[in-house]
DNA sequence: CTGAAAGCGCTTACAG
DNA sequence: CTGAAAGCGCTTACAG
């Protein structure tokens, strides 16, 4: 059972015939009828199987798709990971997928061994390597990004759009008659992007920003931040730019005995799988990892369509369920808001602008 | 920027030396130090990057195990898969990742696609391929498992003590006085371990088994399942083989108005990620992941160390949250079970059985 | 339609 | 310590 495994050279043999038209049969080309006979048989005696890495040696292509991504552990990372393999499956390509966990040195590594293996592409997700260094380790490797961390890079990128969730999340709020509304940020790229979103929807609703506070996109730090938030007492609302930090504003809120939605409405942004088990059911940005992934597997596969426009954004959803409702000062919520019910959620596609 | 990526002869040239003295440098063979260090040189000039996939093809090592696994989006297997990395990591090893989604066809299509890549092992989470199909398919490639969902095979197989989980998940609704226990079982052959461990915990402590019903691990499958259990006016608590079952149960309690725990106790089993987030925090047998991908990852890279065990049990931890307290007919629980506060929570470890 | 030959980028005895 | 040569398992023009 442990005998070498058989090669390409022992199906010849097996079959009275050359290598090369064993290679032929095996790649469908051209080969006689009675000759493909004698070799399928004599794959089936052998059990012989093509060794692709041999054959990605002189073809030059691996079939591999490198991903190197933060971790498998995050079920949006994971989404993304699934809709990447959606689009190679169709093109008989498969995912190396690599994990860096935040660190530029660990993603350099990742990046350099995807290479020493070959990689016909690859796909960063959240890359924070600077452009030359990303150059340095990639050589002349395609590559497409989601939701690059780092400054933007010649390299064709997938992103989601971060204001236009943002937009649906305060306009939602605003609409619900909330006047002070806070905003628990995260340092990252798409944390200031969600800020600056932040500050511009509310003035198009005619507010004031609230307190904004740095919540590092964590549980702890959203906990640590909603203190600063809480203490004011005019804040009815807080948008936090992940559902990590909703998670410990949740928490640090029912510690101090106030209710969430009738004392506090709360928006989360990503929709993580438990979102919608939270106490009560989050109202949450929907970010559609999947989408996303496929977007960039395509983008790295094809080359961007359009040169001019790198950067492909992906329209989030708001989806809303029993975190948010009009605040007390407008009087008890309608009772459907009271309770907590996890069945009822709705969905809202904010419009995309166009572009410009 | 797109020239072709020089060779192990391109440095040989510029170096002034033979590609085989270049791959002695590369391999950390005896090389004078002059010529390493013009090597070297040459390599950071030209940007060299040796290619691995050659590198395998005549060492006939790929440095590559191959994980299968139903998918990256369960946070359980995401976890295993991140305890395979952390040995392959120390090995200077790596991981390909392929997910079946829980089909064999597609089980069998992955295997003999990471076989083609050469890889120098594989790990199996809940394979359910034959023994025989799985040979053929496998080859001569080193296997271990991880929770083997088909029937024992000789490849070495790391499981969790599911016995153990159930026991200390039963022993704890007993001990808090509970006496009709009913079941949520699932189908998979973890599930029927757990079904009859349920039984023979419940004889140990002395009680009838209340009623067993099949929920298919699923969600869904548990809030139909629920329905039996809570028609059943006796039984005060629930066990779930799977914590998203007991997600089911706990919307099905919720939307028939019996409150947890005080007129039910309820608890899962795998403490994913969110068991602590739902209401009431979920009381849960943990499941560890990582751990058990370390195992197998060492099973695979070094084979088992006593053959004629091949099974390696690994134990599971009861944590303690808010879904469980005394039955009603006990009288009010205490207070602090009452409040549904995540960050109290208790760890027990059962108490493993030495091996027979 | 078929086969001999060159070559993909490496490593590894074997001589020197 | 170093280099020429064979070979890992394939594919692909090139002749025939």
């Amino acid at each position: 059972m442990t005998r070498p495994r058989p090669t390409i050279h022992d199906v010849a043999r097996e079959a009275g015939a050359s290598i090369a038209t064993v290679s032929r049969a095996l790649n469908g080309g051209v080969v006689s009828a009675a000759a493909r006979e004698r070799i399928e048989a004599a794959i089936g005696r052998l059990g012989y199987r093509r060794n692709d890495v041999a054959r990605g040696l002189v073809t030059g292509r691996s079939g591999l798709v490198g991903v190197v991504l933060p971790d498998l552990i995050g079920p949006l990372y994971a989404h993304m990971a699934r809709g990447i393999e959606d689009v190679l499956d169709e093109h008989g390509m498969h995912a190396m997928l690599v994990t860096d966990h935040l660190e530029p040195d660990a993603e350099r590594r990742a990046i350099e061994l995807l290479r020493a293996r070959q990689v016909d592409g690859l796909v960063l997700i959240g890359s924070r390597l600077q452009p030359a260094d990303l150059r340095a380790a990639a050589g002349s490797v395609p590559i497409a990004h989601v939701q690059r961390d780092g400054p933007d890079d010649e390299a064709p990128q997938v992103r989601l759009d971060d204001a236009a969730g943002v937009r649906a999340a305060v306009e939602h709020l605003a609409a619900a008659g909330h006047r002070r509304i806070a905003h628990l940020a995260g340092t990252r790229r798409d944390g200031i992007e969600r800020r600056e979103a932040f500050v511009a929807a509310m003035a198009e609703a005619g507010l004031e920003p609230g307190p904004i506070v740095d919540g590092g996109f964590t549980e702890e730090g959203g906990e640590a931040a909603a203190a600063v938030v809480l203490d004011d007492p005019d804040v009815t609302a807080v948008f936090c730019a992940s559902d990590r930090m909703a998670v410990g504003l949740l928490h640090a809120a029912q510690r101090r005995g106030i209710t969430v939605p009738d004392d506090l409405s709360v928006v989360g942004f990503d929709d993580l799988t438990w979102a919608r088990y939270l106490c009560p059911p989050l109202t949450t940005v929907r970010q559609p990892g999947r989408e996303m992934g496929r977007a960039a597997a395509r983008l790295v596969l094809d080359g961007p369509f359009d040169a001019a426009v790198p950067v492909l954004r992906i329209a989030p959803t708001l989806v809303v369920r029993a975190s948010t409702a009009a605040p007390r000062s407008h009087g008890p919520a309608a009772p459907s808001q009271r309770r907590h019910e996890p069945a009822t959620e709705e969905v809202i596609a904010p419009e995309i602008p166009p572009p410009p």
